[in-house]
DNA sequence: GTCATGTTTGACATTTGTGTCAATCATGCA
DNA sequence: TGCATGATTGACACAAATGTCAAACATGAC
């Protein structure tokens, strides 16, 4: 096969997902991928077709990793304890980057590049997965014990109030702040005892 | 004094305010405004200096609409009830319009506009204004025997919760499985039985 | 080495938005 | 009525983005 791609793509599409993550979606033009990437503006399109293209490889890159450091972060021998482990972790991710990146899906949710169809498939495709990953870990017979509501419910409460929290990381920028937040919910989900 | 507004300001603030609230602040443009208000674009530059400007206008009419409606809507015998109302309400609030507007506050907090320090401290003065009212609402003897956790803790994640509502609205765009987990929050707010 | 293949490049045409300004206009006050 | 005041208007200059394309180019296959 002649004609070869001159750049690498793998490390052109970490970029792409950096940038589309500082600045989000809507607010990310072609001339700024081409820049950050270093990649002619006419390279990306021939290569890809256009920004939407771009971002669904980057979203994607994106989703395989946070369902990965999600299923790593719920763990423990408590229901609180694995509430608290995947509420780190959303934490973290939301507040990494300087300045901070905040969450990817709640601003390309939320900055009109929903009403891409394919985007917003591809959303909803991770947000669901999401749940099924919270879901799975609290459907195990101890920690169902202890929790307030069945763990189908309590998942989706748990992954919806993470991007409310990804919303007050945008507007308060107080990380303390979202933990303790994310302790009243789990300690609103746990059972008295 | 001679020289008047040729426009009646308060018809184009609610004309701004419905563009915002629909295309999102940072997606809305100069033109857009003039075109929806009718006013020409050098008139609404020379009224009011720019677009945050015009937004910050339209954003109090906004934040004092819903606060009002939040206060009426924050009505009941029980904790169950009142939290109900509260959540009706601001459901409502981001279900309405053709096409589903969704929610002012969440949108402007993730597409960007956060970045400009008047629009951050109007979203903040709204949210915590917000907050206050929830908590104001629950802090009630018969309420707070209800409640699993203190009225403070409890309005910012019911405030929270609301901005996570608000994005799913955006993915899903199903009002009955708001409504649902709205629900089931409402369930782990309350003590158990 | 030659060649067919697909990539890269820079330029072009188009669209959209911003911000400004001089000329024109409408109006309340004297 | 006349005038000072400030609003309105349309045009201008500028900046930034999109999408396309012909020509130049690099490379794997033969």
């Amino acid at each position: 096969m002649a004609g070869v791609r001159q750049f690498d793509e793998a490390a052109v599409m970490e970029i792409a997902l950096s940038v589309f993550w500082q600045q989000g979606m809507a607010a990310t033009s072609m001339p700024d991928l081409a820049q950050a990437t270093g990649v002619q503006r006419g390279s990306l399109y021939n290569a890809y077709g256009d920004k939407e293209a771009i971002f669904l490889r980057a979203f994607d890159l994106y989703a395989e990793r946070f369902l990965a450091s999600a299923r790593a972060s719920l763990a423990g021998e408590t229901a609180e304890d694995v509430l608290r482990g995947f509420f780190r972790a959303a934490i973290a991710n939301m507040t990494g980057g300087t300045p901070r990146r905040g969450c990817l899906t709640t601003k390309t949710a939320s900055d009109g590049s929903a009403a891409l169809p394919r985007v917003r498939e591809a959303l909803k495709r991770f947000l669901d997965a999401l749940t099924d990953v919270v879901e799975e870990a609290l459907d195990q017979p101890v920690l169902r014990a202890q929790l307030a509501v069945e763990p189908a419910r309590a998942a989706k409460v748990i992954v919806t109030f993470t991007r409310g929290l990804a919303v007050m990381e945008r507007v308060h920028g107080d990380r303390d702040g979202l933990l303790e937040l994310a302790e009243t919910l789990s300690a609103s989900l746990v059972r008295s005892r």
